[in-house]
DNA sequence: TCACATTTGTCCGTATGTATC
DNA sequence: AGATACATACGGACAAATGTG
């Protein structure tokens, strides 16, 4: 495929805050900026670019949103070199989900089929590390379940330690954006107890399997478990809709 | 789960460009600002929302970054509202695995296993609309191939089809997304004619197989032609690191 | 073709808030 | 508490781009 990228590109001049940003960038490709590394202060860079502070600023900008860079204020702060691209992604997931660019169901239905991949991978690669990590969490949530706690967290971070274990980077970058929006949304509508001890007790049977080996067995109790949720979910959604579908609209643009 | 999203907000006050960037979200989540709508100029969001022109303009950033919007120079240029979140997030994904955060044999593991889920719902999903689609794409295809034309286009286009014709979003989104690297990539190391004539070939099999509702024979097809594009790139890599293994490395920081 | 108006892009000077020492 | 360093934000100005008459 011809490099639509680079051959298309000069139709918009590149404003110099993008060619600024890019030029941070590509230190930081090739390993020359480092995470942890603090970048100079607003006026140094504008001195160094020879452009002026408000081009650095809407340059560090584009670095921040792109996930390069976090920026503190205040003496001895500035920008710093990290990394949160996958944040970057996931939120990007929660807008299009919120634009309503994708129904629950879709959501629901892809990360049931991209969960038993991974699970699939999980069982097949998963070290004694992962599988250590994943006992550990069921057994901080069944804790919490015998207090009486939601192990609301413990449930979510089952799914990325298993993403992880699946040995496959894109897994995990999917199956948390995916949970990010699923974890917003449920936030909204809210899983009691019930529930949680209910998601417990599947994860710990899920395990079981998975340390046995037993992949037949761990996939149907996984789609026995999304389907559950998706079900749970879904009345929730009908609950929530109804509830909104006689709250007056707004009216009014921009203060 | 606790909303933390919330919660945790004042840890690092919102800034004012924040404020209002999101305040403009909201209008287009409620649908007061539509596709297509155009936004004040910048003096006049400065004036609306009474702060400085700065100001705006890193909130219009942050918006053009986010997807929500596009901004053309000059007379009747300005931001308009437009949704590019798919293509910021297959921006993202470039980034991340141009930051070494995604090995390319993870990415072409997660694409075949994935692209099978997506074919599996194609074949369930796929109304004629699709079909045709597909078919006319391939066709296009082995027209240009019969020029002794690479189809590449084409070629990329077939799996984006693909995944539309599963009718669910996610896939098409992480469909493109994964895609989208590997079009940088083959772009940079470039694929032959002999290649694209290949990939024409099992793509005219593989739709054969979804209009006959052969589900077997289409995944099996797939997966075959997936292993052969893997090795391909794989080679691909090879050479390229071994050509890059000699190349001096780069010194100097920010110029 | 040529001005003209509009709007973004960029720069500078200054003031304020905030975190560190 | 005070000094320092830095991001944040404001206002004014000019340059550059782009569509319109």
């Amino acid at each position: 495929m011809p490099d639509f990228e680079h051959i298309f590109r000069p139709i918009r001049g590149r404003r110099s805050f993008e060619e600024v940003a890019v030029s941070i960038k590509e230190l930081v490709f090739d390993g020359v900026l480092q995470v942890g590394d603090r970048l100079p202060s607003e006026i140094q860079l504008a001195k160094q670019f020879n452009v002026g502070r408000q081009t650095i600023r809407e340059a560090l900008r584009l670095l921040e949103l792109s996930g390069f860079i976090t920026i503190q204020r205040g003496g001895g702060g500035g920008a710093t070199i990290k990394n949160t691209i996958l944040s970057r992604i996931s939120d990007l997931f929660l807008d299009a989900f919120r634009m309503g660019m994708v129904p629950i169901e879709e959501l629901t239905q892809a990360r049931l089929e991209i969960e038993k991949v991974v699970l699939h991978y999980a069982i097949q690669n998963a070290d004694g590390e992962d599988l250590r990590l994943l006992q550990e969490n069921v057994d901080r949530a069944r804790k919490k379940i015998k207090k009486n706690i939601r192990a609301t967290e413990e449930n979510f971070e089952f799914h990325t330690l298993l993403a992880r274990a699946s040995k496959n980077r894109i897994f995990v970058i999917v199956v948390e954006s995916i949970m990010a929006i699923h974890g917003n949304y449920i936030s909204r509508v809210g899983f009691d107890l019930e529930v949680s001890r209910n998601v417990v007790t599947f994860h710990e049977a899920i395990l079981k399997a998975i340390k046995r080996k037993q992949r037949k067995r761990a996939v149907d109790l996984f789609t026995e478990h999304m389907l559950d949720v998706r079900d749970r979910l879904q009345s929730l959604v009908e609950q929530e809709n109804s509830e909104r579908r006689f709250s007056g609209d707004r009216a009014g643009i921009l203060p």
